[in-house]
DNA sequence: ATGCTAACTTACCAATCGGTAAGTGGTCAA
DNA sequence: TTGACCACTTACCGATTGGTAAGTTAGCAT
């Protein structure tokens, strides 16, 4: 028999990527069951509901995002941001599951239902943001701004990936990306040193 | 009997606002029937499949949106993209509806299943942004980067708005609204003005 | 009046949905 | 050896899904 804690996080890994790919309304149990290669009530044994399953996947995705931000740690605030943004964006395009699963859960999230588990991740990241030369000279809204909105770039952007590859060819889809990047160093450099 | 262009179109429009509150998946052809007071015969009477109706939405989204664009015509090109995104974002506080079911559709499109329908509309704001000064400095990449840019921090905003406000507050969020559209002038000045 | 068509409705369908109930087989402590 | 427990299976459930078939009703041209 297999030790718990291994399929059950399997079991996580697999609902991630459906979910990410199809969203919760779009994938069923039956799915992940034969994606995972195992009955459905195996999946029902671990997590009582597909609700349940689907928190797991988002806390997992939280913990995930938070350990990625954590290994870009660098002594200057500036090239720590520079750093994890430019990655998180670089990684994306390899595997655009984690960013595809974000913007999913917002469009699911209404508000008061679920507390959001990115709630840490996003702290810490303007917690690093009002630690920078060009943070400090502004408010915490203003951080709070720049953070969302350099979270909200890069996200959409992968999520368009494939629509905007299917518009203008794969080409121009890989020249929008090298200079998403340039302008994702661009903005962290202009906000953070002021 | 009501002449026919009227109930179809109103049944585009209930399928607009669910398709955008609740996804494809998430959206059933009972839902829809109930919402439009009809049964859901109805609408299988103007729209074959639920995959067709749902091609209507966001045709009609399409040209909805380039409208709105066209509406803002001014003769300096910087002062035109100026005002349109920001009324795009002013008007989608009080009804999110498009941002969010342009979000849907992209997490849904697999890049050559359906032809995008916004295209025309990206090209016309590509247009508008080569026409001004600092566009005509930068390279096409560079005016499609930053188009995508602009369309992308705004309607990633707008679909965050629900969970911010349950995250920080609706203070805090309203906060950030009027930061963002701050920021949204400023990124026009910058890219345009050089 | 009559027939045609558009805009529906009720009735129905197989398939699939999330979830429950009741086992089954293997592991391990006593 | 036994009995508890864990991971999992087969069998099944009512509800809902997208969609079909066959009317029904109203307006309108002839």
């Amino acid at each position: 028999m297999k030790p718990s804690g291994d399929a059950k996080s399997a079991y996580i890994a697999v609902a991630t990527r459906r979910f990410a790919m199809d969203g919760f309304h779009g994938t069923s149990l039956s799915h992940l069951a034969k994606d995972a290669g195992v009955s459905k009530q195996a999946l029902l044994h671990f997590f009582k509901t597909k609700e349940a399953l689907y928190a797991a996947t988002l806390t997992a995705l939280a913990a995930r995002m938070m350990q990625d931000l954590i290994a870009c740690r660098h002594a200057d605030p500036a090239q720590w941001l520079s750093d994890y943004f430019t990655t998180l964006c670089q990684n994306a395009y390899a595997d655009p599951t984690d960013m595809r699963l974000v913007v999913h859960a917002l469009l699911d999230s209404d508000q008061n239902a679920r507390k959001w588990p990115l709630r840490p991740y996003l702290d810490e990241l303007i917690r690093i943001t009002s630690a920078t030369s060009g943070g400090q000279a502004k408010g915490v809204s203003a951080q709070l701004a720049w953070v969302s909105q350099m979270i909200g770039m890069i996200q959409y952007h992968i999520i368009s990936v494939p629509t905007v590859s299917g518009m203008y060819g794969a080409d121009t889809a890989t020249v929008l990306q090298v200079e998403m990047v340039k302008r994702i160093e661009h903005a962290v450099h202009r906000f953070c040193s002021n």
